[in-house]
DNA sequence: GGAGTTTGTTAGCCCCCTGTACTAACCGGG
DNA sequence: CCCGGTTAGTACAGGGGGCTAACAAACTCC
């Protein structure tokens, strides 16, 4: 599908049909059923313009009649168009893990189709690369409909061109990714980061807010930003990484990184894990994660009151998040920034489950594609 | 000029046009002359498209020929084109002042043509209001060239239809003051935040890179985000305020807020007066803007790290800046952010003086009213 | 002075949205 | 049963916009 246009770059009236196919795709897409006159009135569009780009969404399949409008009122009845979740699939990676590799055929409304993994035993570099490649092959023989294109979230710092810059977990350094796996199997490969494509999930398939801090608990902790809908990547591309900021500067817990007192030896799952292994009773266990909660708070209070952020979303194990840990964090943030200016600020865990990453790898997909953010 | 497409709206082909047209204006703006053919190569337009709509800017007068290329080379010699800054003029404001209101008239060049100043005399509200109205007219009267637009840079918290939410330095509560002063004038009007304001003059007069961080510091603290070169205003159009963000949950010291360690407590310009003037010593006094330095590097860590900034700018006192408020300020941030990952991270004490705000207040006209941002 | 190069313009074409006018299909009332 | 009123969707001509092709102008170098 054709090239949308980028920041700073000439504008063709080709273009403008682009964008505006784009426009009423994302209608149907997120506000469910409309008719031609619909879509006429609520883009400001005329009739003429939105019947020629909805029958070219018809010859792609993007689009299908669904029969007239239900309920009667004067007039013709309206034909009514809804988006197609079923006419395209993905196939989507999630390399975030720390024991597999884990990959699925979805569909465009992210139900999965068909999965499969693959155990990393200790696998990096070449080898890594290997199992991925066998792995996304392996699903696109899977493929039991057109492919709109192929979405990987990974953990390290990924930049715009597809480019794992680095991802110490995988041992991969200036990996071109999107490069060779768009090559070897022809079609469109997005690669990011998997904090972010978390967060594309959420507004995709969750009820996220256009602006959206997602911060991912696992094996590390980052953070995926969307400001106005678009996924932030900062300068150099990593932005997000807020598991070695330093919350207590006179702490001497011991991190990875070398320093001491980080975010990330409050709140991995290993850290937390042990932590608790050590606590007896159940007020130590609650006053583990309410530290955790702390350090995870007094680190976003600045984040949100920066960008004014209303709204945040946990994505990691449930057993660990919920309760003390999310209570204590929002609790952190409330005291720490001034929320009469900042507006009601609400905190939530993520409610999509093991398969977020790759619903959010096939939202990338989508809005690379389709333009539908 | 015609209305720019915003997210979310239909895309005509004249839309296309302005786009265009400000690409070629922005070019000439940032980057000095150059010919229709250089252009053309530039920006991926044919040479008869940029000729068209050169020819419409020549008409408008906003460019202007300024003779040949200098130097010799085969081919017929272009004729130069320079983005014309005398052309038209803006008014500009600047009310975040404690004890007077400042105006100018600039060109688009960001030089000062006429300056008027007026006591506020403790006036707030409707007084405060009326005084900025009759400023903004008397500047009005002293124009001597079209009038791009006026610019008015505020503190508080400022809405995109150039509502004034809140503003309680000056006593204003949703004050419509982009609808009252452009009905007036009849002409258009931006207002936002001083904060934005200075940022975007950073970007425009100074040296700024596309994403930044702006912290200005005087009767309070605000901060002012540019990413990709837009300001970032926030869900509630109160981003930037990070004034109120405790620093150390532990401090006593009181702010006007009713909480207790806000980043304020150590950094308005009053508060440090206050505590230089209890410091006998010069050591005594350059812990005092140490630990100032430390409280701000603190807050910014976290907001560096999540946004991977990599310029940060300060506006406000140089006297009180810089040196070891600034060093402070930087070391902390290193200490506690993970430069490694996030690039080298550069922190400079704005250099555009006393006119920021007004300069800034002449940016957000040109960037609403000719897309140059 | 001719060949080669670069600049800028003119002419004809295609893409895309718009306004107007038309047909199709439904409702309700006399 | 038919006719006015209403809504949906579709031709058709028109204008804005950028593109290709072709050309004239002006300079350098041999």
């Amino acid at each position: 599908m054709p090239a949308r246009v980028r920041s700073g770059e000439k504008v063709r009236p080709e273009q403008a049909r682009v964008h505006n196919r784009e426009l009423l795709l994302r209608m149907l897409y997120r506000e469910g059923p409309h008719s031609r006159a619909d879509l006429a009135r609520r883009t400001g569009l005329t009739r003429v313009s939105v019947s020629d780009v909805v029958s070219d969404l018809l010859a792609d399949d993007l689009v299908v009649e669904v029969g007239t409008r239900a309920g009667t009122r004067p007039g013709k009845p309206a034909m009514m168009l809804e988006f197609n979740e079923r006419a395209y699939q993905t196939v989507a990676l999630d390399l975030s893990h720390s024991t597999l590799y884990r990959g699925a055929v979805l569909d465009l409304g992210g139900t999965v189709v068909a999965r499969q993994q693959v155990e990393i035993e200790g696998s990096t570099g070449a080898d890594a690369l290997a199992k991925v490649t066998s792995l996304v092959e392996a699903l696109h023989r899977q493929v039991t409909a057109p492919l709109l294109g192929i979405g990987i979230g990974t953990p390290g710092i990924v930049d715009l061109g597809g480019v794992v810059l680095s991802a110490p977990n995988l041992g991969w350094q200036d990996i071109h990714l999107q490069a060779l796996l768009s090559e070897r199997l022809a079609c469109p490969v997005v690669v990011s980061n998997d904090a972010n494509a978390t967060a594309l999930a959420e507004r995709s398939y969750g009820e996220s807010a256009a602006d959206t801090l997602l911060v991912r608990v696992g094996v590390g902790v980052g953070a995926g930003l969307l400001l106005g809908g678009t996924p932030i990547l900062g300068s150099r591309f990593a932005a997000g990484e807020i598991g070695h900021v330093v919350v207590d500067a006179g702490s001497e817990r011991p991190c990875v990184c070398g320093k001491t007192g980080c975010l990330e030896t409050w709140l991995s799952t290993r850290r937390i894990q042990e932590d608790l292994s050590g606590a007896r009773t159940d007020a130590e266990r609650a006053r583990v994660l309410t530290v955790a909660g702390e350090a995870l708070g007094s680190v976003l209070a600045p984040i949100v009151a920066a960008l004014n952020i209303s709204e945040i979303v946990l994505s990691g194990p449930h057993r660990v998040l919920e309760g003390p840990l999310a209570t204590a964090a929002m609790e952190t943030i409330r005291r720490r920034a001034l929320t009469e200016v900042h507006g009601d600020i609400v905190l939530r865990l993520s409610e999509l489950g093991d398969d977020i990453v790759l619903r959010g790898a096939t939202a990338m997909v989508m809005s690379q594609q389709l333009g539908i953010a």
